[in-house]
This record gives C-alpha cells, sequence and structure tokens, in this order.
DNA sequence: AAATAGGTTAAGAAAAGGTTAAGCGGTGCC
DNA sequence: GGCACCGCTTAACCTTTTCTTAACCTATTT
C-alpha cells in the first residue's frame, strides 16, 4: 500500500482524486498549498508525491525543490492546466518522475503512479536498509547511533547524514562539492570547513578500529576504506 | 542521465532536437562547428557525440576522428541529409555506432541514443569504477590510488589525469601538445616542463614492474607500454 | 656542435585539510 | 524571564599536499 502526498488548491478536485485514489488501495495525505505539503512531507514517509503546478504562494516547482532537497530520490509527479513545453521542461529539470496534463484521467493517474513506482522499486529497496556496517562497528541512521559491543554512541543529524553518504559510497570517492549541496544547498568557503569539522569528529568516533579510514583524496572528497 | 555532445550548425533544426532530447532526460551540449566541438569535448565528459556530416570548415568526419584520437571507445552517431553509401561507409570505418538520415525522426533518434548506450554499457551504469590495468598495476582513477599487490600508492589529481590519458591510448602515442591543451588550457614552455615532472613521477610509481615503460617520442609526446 | 627537447630533483608558494575551541542561535526547563 | 545545553558554524592555528618553477643535467635532432 502506497503512501501518496497529493498536493493540490483546488479543493474540490483534490477530494475526488483522493477518494478514487483510495478506493485503489492508495492511502492519500492531501495538501491544499506548499507550506501544508512540506509539513507533512516532514511529518511522515511518503513513496511518492503529486504536485499542482498553480499552487497559492509557493508554486508547485518551489516545492518540488524543497523536496528534492530533503529527499533526492523522492518521486514526483506534476499535475498542470497548461501544457507548456516550458513547464514541461522546468519540470522534468527538477527532476520529475512524470507529467500530467489536466484534466487529469483518473485511471492514467494510476498507470503511472504505478509507473513510476516500478521504476524506484528496485532503488529504494536498497536506500530503504538504514544499518551500516563500518568495520566493527554498525551505525543505525534511523537512531543516529554507532554501536562498538555495548558501547553506543550516539551522533549528531548532520555527522549521521555524512556518515550515511560515506557508507553508501564505501570504498568510492565522496564529492565533496556535491555532498555541500546536497546536505548545505551550497558550497562554499565555510561550508566546506563546516564539513571538515565533521569528518574530524566522524574519524574520532569510528577511531577504536584502526581497519576503518576515512581517507582525503586532496580537491575531491573523501573515501571510506574499510 | 546521459550527457551529449550535439554538433549541428543549422540552428533552429539543433534546438529542436536539443529541447526534444532534454524532454527525454538527456543532457545536451549543443556544438555548432567543429571547433566549438571539440572545445566542448575537452571540457566535459559525454556519454555519446552527434554528428552531422556536413558542417562548415572541418566536416563531421574530421571532428569525429579527432574525437576518436582523444577517446578511441567514445560512441558516436552520424546524421546526414546524403545517403550515399560512401559517407556511410566513411562514417563506419571512423568508428560510427550508427548513422542516421535527415529528416531525422526524433522518436527513433532517441531509440537509437539508447540501443548505442545498452551497447557500449552493458551494465554498471551508475558504479562505472574507471579501472585500468597497467602491467601488474591497478590503477583506479576515480580515487586516485596505483595498487600493487596490497601496497597502495595515493596519486595526485594531475597525475591521475595524465596517467589515465596514458591508459586511453595505450601503445599508441599520447600528443604532448593536446594533452597540455586539455589539461592545463594552454601549451607554453611552463606546462610542457610541468607536465616532464609529472610523468618522472608516474614512472618513479611504475617503477617495480619492469615491463611497464612510459617512452617518449621525441617532439610529439609520450607512448605507454606494457 | 649548436639548438632544442626531455629527465630528474628540489625549493617555494598557494591551496586544502585537520583539529580544537570559541561563538551563537535555538530549545527546553526551572 | 533566565539559564543550561546542544548542535552547527566560524575562527584560529597548524600541517599536509599539490603544483609550478628553477636548476642542472642528458638525449636527440639538424
Amino acid at each position: 500500500m502506497y503512501h501518496i502526498l497529493l498536493v493540490e488548491d483546488d479543493i474540490s478536485l483534490g477530494y475526488v482524486l483522493k477518494e478514487y485514489l483510495e478506493l485503489h488501495h492508495f492511502h492519500i495525505e492531501l495538501a491544499k498549498d506548499g507550506d501544508a505539503a512540506l509539513l507533512a512531507f516532514n511529518r511522515s514517509h511518503f513513496d511518492v508525491c503529486i504536485l499542482d503546478v498553480m499552487l497559492p504562494k509557493k508554486d508547485g516547482f518551489a516545492v518540488a525543490y524543497e523536496i528534492k532537497q530533503l529527499n533526492e530520490s523522492m518521486p514526483i509527479i506534476f499535475l498542470t492546466a497548461r501544457s507548456l513545453k516550458i513547464d514541461k521542461l522546468k519540470g522534468f529539470n527538477l527532476g520529475a518522475d512524470d507529467y500530467m496534463v489536466k484534466p487529469v484521467d483518473e485511471e492514467e493517474l494510476i498507470a503511472r503512479i504505478q509507473a513510476v513506482m516500478r521504476r524506484v522499486a528496485p532503488v529504494d529497496k536498497e536506500r530503504d536498509a538504514h544499518l551500516f556496517m563500518i568495520g566493527k562497528y554498525v551505525f543505525d541512521f534511523d537512531t543516529q547511533v554507532l554501536i562498538l559491543g555495548d558501547n553506543k554512541q550516539f551522533i549528531t543529524t548532520k555527522e549521521a547524514a555524512i556518515l550515511k553518504l560515506l557508507c553508501e559510497h564505501k570504498g568510492r570517492i565522496l564529492d565533496r562539492k556535491q555532498t555541500l549541496k546536497r546536505l548545505w544547498g551550497e558550497s562554499d568557503y565555510f561550508t566546506r570547513r563546516s564539513m571538515d569539522v565533521f569528518i574530524s569528529h566522524l574519524r574520532k568516533y569510528l577511531g577504536d578500529d584502526p581497519a576503518i579510514e576515512i581517507k582525503n583524496v586532496h580537491g575531491k572528497g573523501y573515501v571510506l576504506q574499510c
């Protein structure tokens, strides 16, 4: 059963879609503007987001951008009244997984949701394992804890975010600039130095297993080796 | 997301193709003549090149030849208004991976690009490790490391860049001037001497396998032999 | 033999990174 | 409200790394 975030400002259309999709075994959370959507997104986990492009205040593209900042791989389907090419381009550039022009054909929407889910499913399976083995340590991303024997070390959100990325790139390079863009939204002198500080923390946490190394590749990034 | 170099002198056709392909999750860089194409090619990495045969100054075949000099395995698709047999033969002799006669059917083009990509990269799209075998050594470009047995030698970014080019031209000559243009952006006395220094470093790193030789070809460049 | 190209080593400047601690804005608690 | 605490950012002070340049050779070409 998929959990879907539907962002639609037209109350009646939103309600119709919600009902129809729920008849087809989707669980829908309806938000009527961008802020409500982001609140909901932060509160729980969704499999797909369906965004109306024309929203009051923040438009659908802006909401999509913020969602992608929070979860790069979140599948997004745009709905729009206009079939302008520029809209399509903008949508796909933001990483839209699909794009539908109103009026919405409900059956087609379901087909597209399922297509998107099929596409992302294999990736999601891997990403959903939030437990990582790092040498003798076990790292639980969700609870932000590093376990060695019966010693538990709680780490901060940013430390965990970086360590997760390092784990997902184990043995390969974790590009510094990309990481900064992803976790900080920008890549300047200060964010760079900030990242250095976190790497220093992680090295200290992981210091009890000499087989583990967070290696710097000058000018490129870091590699987790173990 | 594939990165494609599209070389087409007809501005409007180029733009139409670019837009269409970008709608289909390709990232297109458009060049309107051979020189612009080679500049772009040196600046960044592409997955496929699509070349119009009829170009002002340098024709598509000449551009393809130079691209193959820089990266022998670069997939190339030719576009041509003529369906002359001689052109087709010439194209395929230059290592064309496909050949399309104008007017271009966009859907067909996409299908062909995907076919070429499947052919070139059978699996492992995401983590295409750039691993090279050099005699007894293994060279990992991404992490900038030379492995011999359990000995790991970390090398610098420039050293790795040069060694990668040498590997890609193994047994053939790596033109000095082109390399300088590519890695330094210019080719003067100092950059030349700088390159000499890096070659000297590489020879030292690779010194433990006497079968490997970085041979100088006076006034031309270097050849990696092993 | 002169001129040019290349080989190697070392010195020096600039940039990047490592680490520690202070600053600073939130949050929660009394 | 004030206070302590926490996490993140800045600052400060080093060390390391990288690349260029210089210097002093040798090799190759003409």
